[in-house]
DNA sequence: TGGCGAACCTACGGTTCCGTAGGTTACGGT
DNA sequence: ACCGTAACCTACGGAACCGTAGGTTCGCCA
């Protein structure tokens, strides 16, 4: 007869016992695989807890709710992505619109490619009643990062600024679709996807360069 | 004491006697609704049956269950789609690819006029296990209707036809997430985003019109 | 008018899941 | 050696939901 704390279940961790904060991100990790691949609703805090290899209480004493682990999720790939364009779009040398959009084009397919469970996540819906009208809630913010740089060079080259929200949505949208379909295929290289989008969204199909390459060095 | 068959619930139906077929399609009807604005997984049956004024097992009477309800509405918004771009496309007297190009965006953006709800579902998640990978299977299916024109268009001008997959998941992925932010904005009207969304396709960033036009009669 | 079948209902079983109450183990400082 | 506290567990209440069994009403047609 086997004790009550025989817990030797064959594929399971052999219990570890973490501290505070580890445990907080092992859980935050799985929270934002699980999330990624079956969405808010079909994702149950019992299978959270069951990959943790834990038990339903621990996850609610870091964590509110589904809720909470889900906005704690969201908001931590939100800040992430966020960064990257912050640092990507901030530290360059400003090489006018063109390297712009290069640089932006990189830096959501790096994104992609990197966090991919992340990106899944900030594409997919929100529980239900989140804002978020449009896509996700993201997705829009870079968008609006896009139309300011987009409003400025419209400015400049005497074009309805008004219109930049258009354009952005518009350029935001072929890079994010294309990184998704991308996802899936992988080929070509990314480098060389980045090059296409910018030679579609820079030249146009009227002038389409048949070989396009990034200016940027990589 | 109220009778078992007291049934003046206020603000329901006065109990209404359907055909078979009409039920039918006020199922699919309500259905569609429900799951574009929630979701399948936070859709329920029951509400379904609530929105109907009926009982849930007359829902079950019609169909094998919530995946074939599903499946049901999400094949006829497929159709649906399909076959406007089938008689605009198809229709069209041959006029080049850039008439093609604008009428395939009116297309869409009138079908996501006509058919929010329908587009909604679309572009949301399938269930779980889902096959399509990308976005929403038809998404996908349209882009490849576009990548047979740009592979002819392409081999005609030289460039690799193997490349067309690219550009048209780009292509489609500008226009329905465009349009997806314009359900919020409704603004500028649908054949000014149109001939900006060509525009833009068209003669790229490097040499926009400023004051861009269709070149189709509507 | 009588009866037959389609349309519909109430009621319930079984499952899944969220969230909590209350008790147990093990580590770290003294 | 001891004790406080942080980490963890089993067990359960309560609710939502899917799907079905069995019975009732209504319209049509002979």
């Amino acid at each position: 007869m086997a004790t009550t704390h025989d817990v030797t279940d064959p594929g399971a961790h052999p219990r570890v016992r973490m501290s505070g904060v580890e445990r907080r991100n092992q859980l935050l990790d799985i929270g934002r695989e699980l999330f990624a691949e079956r969405g808010y609703e079909a994702t149950s805090i019992e299978e959270v807890a069951a990959r943790a290899s834990v038990s339903k209480p621990v996850v609610y004493s870091h964590f509110d709710g589904k809720d909470d682990l889900y906005d704690v999720v969201v908001g931590r790939e939100m800040a992430a992505l966020l960064g990257r364009f912050t640092d990507s779009l901030a530290s360059a040398p400003a090489g006018g619109p063109r390297k712009l959009l290069e640089r932006a084009a990189l830096t959501l397919l790096d994104y992609i490619e990197d966090e991919t469970d992340g990106f899944r996540i900030l594409v997919r819906d929100s529980p239900v009643g989140a804002g978020a009208t449009t896509f996700s809630g993201l997705i829009n913010d870079i968008a609006s990062r896009v139309e300011y740089i987009l409003a400025d060079e419209f400015r400049g080259r005497g074009y309805q600024p008004e219109l930049a929200g258009l354009y952005s949505q518009a350029l935001v949208g072929m890079v994010a679709m294309t990184g998704q379909w991308w996802l899936s295929v992988r080929r070509p290289s990314k480098e060389e996807v980045a090059a296409h989008l910018v030679n579609l969204a820079w030249n146009g199909l009227s002038a389409l360069d048949p070989r396009p390459r990034l200016v940027i060095v990589r």
